[in-house]
RNA sequence: GGGCGCUUAGCUCAGCUGGUUAGAGCGCUACAUUUACACUGUAGAAGUCGGGGGUUCGACUCCCUCAGCGCCCACCA
């Protein structure tokens, strides 16, 4: 045998080769004659400062097979990558890296120098996740790549802030936020981690008063003790009674206040409130009006109101506190056991200290645009999107907790004490604060721009439409820019609003509900039409993968060592939507069997290159294989468009190995079986979405050999292939006592020739002597299927046996379960049985004059549709 | 405190709106091998679908309940 083929797959020789001839040969733009409906997919943009991990290659390679599928299917697919600043990932990262090379702090170096090294760092990190994209197979058009801090996004960012500033949705409001100390910034609150810690828990005298607390450095300015109002215990207690208490510092008036945000069962069922310090104070506060003092500065030390032990750390002076009380005679008792749940920076990792600041606001209940014939405001109009199904999320579950967390939404601080990042474009007059302008250029020699930047989810959320216009006018607003690309029919126009969002559960409120709700206000559509979340790549134990555990699986280690197409089939076969999923290196292992197994699917039929027969002369097994292949793209299409690709993936995975590779190409030993070139080209191109690679250098390879006819240059831009509508129609009607036959010769050859092993029946059929019965092998299926006999490719026989009796009129397998047919017939019959009863009761049921005269009518309606149903199920049967 | 999810073969997981025999991959056992492929083939063993109750002619599937595990949200001082 002369072949130069290998026996092995190579991915490494193959892969970035391909890739850049896909790239360089501009495939990766929508077609421009595509006349199909286009297909948008904004990438998430990755992280700057990130290298490619395991959940990129999830994202990448199910937005790749969404993709792919649509352009093989006509369609203008554009998937538009870009990468995100991640302002507070990478400055945090960007200081970090400062302070240990130099000592030095960003506040050290200073804005304009610290920007410096941030822009530095990302143009290298951004080179690398880019590259890994690539090696995934990722066939996105990186000629509309975009940043979200690229001139164009910043100036969108700037004309949005501008108009939901002039719209009253952005407001500067006094509120308390979450501040970090360490990071000297504020945190939203989704970027806050409880960490549960034990904390002594401390019980105080207060007045008449007992009082706890966790953290009795916030007390010294509590004037104010609450409780419920309908608390017995403290019934004689009027709202607003006022009382003399020694306290920390010496004495203090105290003043009684009734809210029923006090839980009586928990410790005393009485508190004191700080309302500086605490969210849930600084709302009793501002449902009293109560006075409010700061006790903590932003560099969480103690300030003039702590008196001797002002400028002290929290930590230094909380045992001091507690000691001094004590001492006064005012501690009752400590409880050591107690776990205390401490709000935690999830990226900084420092304690959050709330803290009541000047911020930029975001008023989500503010009604701000007309949607649907409505003036409604961003949380109603998000809310609406999802519920009139404009927006379906898979899977659908999600939705619940997408209402959930939108009904009880607050509005949204998106300032930021940052360096980098979008600069808030507002003035203030240095000489009068109440005074602040709003716009890109400064006002005036008197004014100077906010120090802050925008919260990054800010702009991540006009992502899906900032990265589809064109260049701004000098003059132009959101809204006339947003028009004009409207008008004049550029990307914003095609592409918007997209079709999918493909991202991962953890990300649907950072990211996809904020889309929603910036997009519906200020394009005025939905961003998407489906969300699909995908969940979690974890370790084998169920772990989640981190740096710490050193458990993490590289994908680019995996590409290497087992090639890109079947790391991506590890990654979307078996998993499903919105579910976590375990990855470990055997199972890509496997995969990688798969793809060789496709290899020598390609080798065989190459080295013993088809036989003479013509195709019009097919055997039963030719039609066999055929009708499967039929059969397979009707299921897979119809997978790939309900966003099941794990199922769709399987499929072809069964057709390819256990079909056509174990079975046709088995038989096609024994007699030509020419049609294994075209049956392989369809089933490869049903498999090009999921392993795009290997597919490609097949076609490549047959192509070459002149194997198949195609005149498509690049299996990448082929046509999606269509299932042929069914041309044989079986003829033979009830000729059962000849199907009986059949099953009686089917068992003879069994017993002559040993076919079975255990209680399968294996079984050969020749066509001859039925050859006028079934004259197709469809028939036979049909046949067969009437007596419910199901017909599968066979597994064959043994090889010697099977050559010695058959050669010569061998056509198809027919593989029958003696013992299944026999449950299923019994089963059958019973289930029959038990449905004519049933029928039965219940037309007694309706034929029963009492019960339709006094029963309610959805009721015997109920009845009716029970009858109609059962009867048409014993029509089935 | 509220909400959501998971529990199916030794392991990792499919199983959609209730209806043929509960499936796959890996692993395991036996056999095969001048073979397109050992990154192989054939055959096989292995599951009371977490426990209990209910609805139904019929439940892995729907409802209730209990147990274990996990996640998210929330202002328990």
């Amino acid at each position: 045998m002369k072949t130069s083929i290998p026996k092995a797959y190579d991915p490494k020789k193959v892969e970035d080769a391909i890739y850049e001839q896909w790239e360089s040969s501009d495939l990766f733009k929508p077609d421009s004659s595509a006349t199909g409906k286009p297909f948008t997919i904004s990438m998430p943009p990755p992280n700057t400062t990130g290298i490619l991990h395991i959940g990129h290659a999830m994202f990448v390679t199910l937005q790749d097979i969404m993709t792919r599928y649509a352009r093989m299917n006509g369609r203008k697919a554009l998937w538009l990558p870009g990468t995100d600043h991640a302002a507070i990932a990478t400055e945090s990262r960007v200081d970090k890296d400062l302070i240990d090379e130099t000592g030095k702090s960003k506040h050290d170096l200073g804005r304009e120098d610290f920007l410096k090294k941030v822009h530095a760092y990302i143009k290298d990190s951004q080179g690398t996740i880019k590259n890994q994209i690539r090696k995934m197979g990722a066939s996105c058009d990186w000629s509309r790549e975009r940043y979200t801090l690229d001139e164009g996004l910043t100036r969108c960012v700037q004309e949005v802030f501008i108009k939901m500033y002039n719209d009253g949705l952005i407001y500067r409001g006094n509120r308390i936020v979450n501040w970090d100390p360490k990071m000297q910034t504020t945190v939203s609150d989704d970027e806050i981690e409880y960490v549960e810690k034990k904390t002594p828990f401390y019980t105080f005298k207060y007045g008449p008063f007992e009082i706890a607390t966790a953290r009795p450095e916030t007390k010294f300015g509590d004037k104010y003790v609450v409780m419920h109002p309908d608390d017995k215990r403290y019934a004689k207690y009027k709202h607003g009674e006022q009382f003399e208490a020694d306290w920390i510092n010496g004495k203090i008036t105290a003043t009684v206040v009734k809210d029923e945000s006090v839980d009586p069962e928990f410790g005393t069922g009485v508190m004191t409130i700080t309302p500086w310090h605490d969210t849930a104070d600084f709302d009793i506060a501002q449902r009293h009006k109560l006075d409010r003092e700061q006790i903590i500065d932003l560099n969480g030390k103690l300030l003039d109101i702590a008196e001797e032990f002002k400028n002290m750390e929290i930590g230094e002076a909380r045992p001091l506190i507690v000691e001094k009380l004590k001492h006064k005679g005012l501690l009752i008792k400590t409880d050591n056991e107690y776990i205390n749940k401490v709000a935690t920076s999830y990226r900084g990792g420092g304690i959050i200290e709330p803290q009541i600041m000047e911020q930029w606001f975001v008023n989500v209940d503010k009604p701000a645009r007309t949607w649907k014939g409505k003036k409604r405001s961003l949380k109603e109009i998000s809310i609406d999107a999802v519920k009139s199904k404009d927006i379906d999320i898979i899977p659908s579950r999600f939705k619940k907790t997408y209402f959930h967390w939108m009904e009880n939404l607050h509005d949204w601080c998106i300032s930021r004490q940052l360096y980098f990042g979008h600069r808030i474009p507002a003035w203030f007059n240095k000489n009068d604060k109440t005074d602040i302008k709003v716009g890109i250029q400064s006002p005036g020699k008197e004014y100077e721009q906010d120090q802050d930047t925008l919260d990054t989810w800010f702009s991540s959320a006009m992502w899906t439409f900032s990265t589809l216009l064109d260049e701004p006018k000098k003059d132009d607003t959101i809204d006339s820019w947003i028009k004009r690309n409207k008008i004049l029919g550029t990307d914003l126009a095609t592409f918007h609003p997209t079709n999918v969002l493909e991202t991962a559960y953890e990300i649907l409120f950072f990211w996809v509900a904020r889309m929603i709700l910036m997009t519906t206000y200020v394009v005025g559509e939905i961003p998407f039409k489906t969300v699909y979340l995908h969940g979690l790549v974890r370790d084998k134990q169920g772990r989640k993968m981190s740096k710490t555990l050193d458990n993490g699986i590289d994908p680019l280690e995996m590409t290497q060592k087992y090639g890109a197409d079947a790391t991506r089939l590890s990654l979307v076969i078996g998993t499903t939507p919105g579910n976590d999923t375990r990855m470990y290196e055997e199972k890509i292992a496997g995969y990688r069997n798969f793809v060789n197994k496709i290899w020598n699917i390609a080798r065989f039929i190459i080295i013993y290159r088809g036989g003479t027969r013509k195709f019009d002369e097919k055997t039963l097994a030719d039609k066999w294989i055929e009708s499967r292949l039929q059969n397979l793209i009707k299921e897979v299409t119809n997978h790939y468009e309900q966003f099941e690709y794990s199922i769709a993936g399987e499929k072809i995975y069964e057709f390819l190995w256990h079909e056509l590779a174990d079975w046709y190409v088995e038989i096609s030993k024994q007699q030509d079986h020419t049609l294994a070139p075209q049956i392989l080209l369809e089933a490869i191109k049903l498999l090009h979405p999921f392993t795009p690679f290997i597919t490609e250098e097949i076609f490549q390879m047959l192509k070459k050999e002149k194997l198949v006819d195609s005149k498509d240059e690049w299996l990448m831009t082929s046509t999606w292939p269509k299932a042929q509508a069914k041309i044989i129609k079986p003829k033979i009607e009830n000729d059962f006592s000849a199907l009986q036959e059949l099953i009686t010769e089917i068992r003879d050859l069994r017993a002559t020739y040993h076919l079975s092993y255990s209680q399968k029946l294996n079984a050969v059929v020749t066509t001859k002597k039925y050859k006028k019965l079934f004259q197709d092998q469809e028939l036979v299926v049909e046949a067969l299927t009437k007596v419910k006999i199901q017909v599968l490719p066979s597994k064959p026989v043994k090889r010697e046996e099977f050559i010695r009796a058959h050669t010569s009129h061998f056509d198809v397998f027919i593989k029958l379960s003696a013992k299944k047919f026999k449950q299923q017939s019994q089963r059958l019959s019973i289930e029959k049985e038990q449905l004519e009863q049933y029928i039965e009761v219940l037309e007694k049921k309706l034929a029963n004059k009492e019960f339709i005269q006094n029963a309610p009518p959805d009721i015997v309606e109920l009845e009716k549709k029970k009858l109609q149903d059962a009867q048409n199920k014993l029509r089935k049967l």
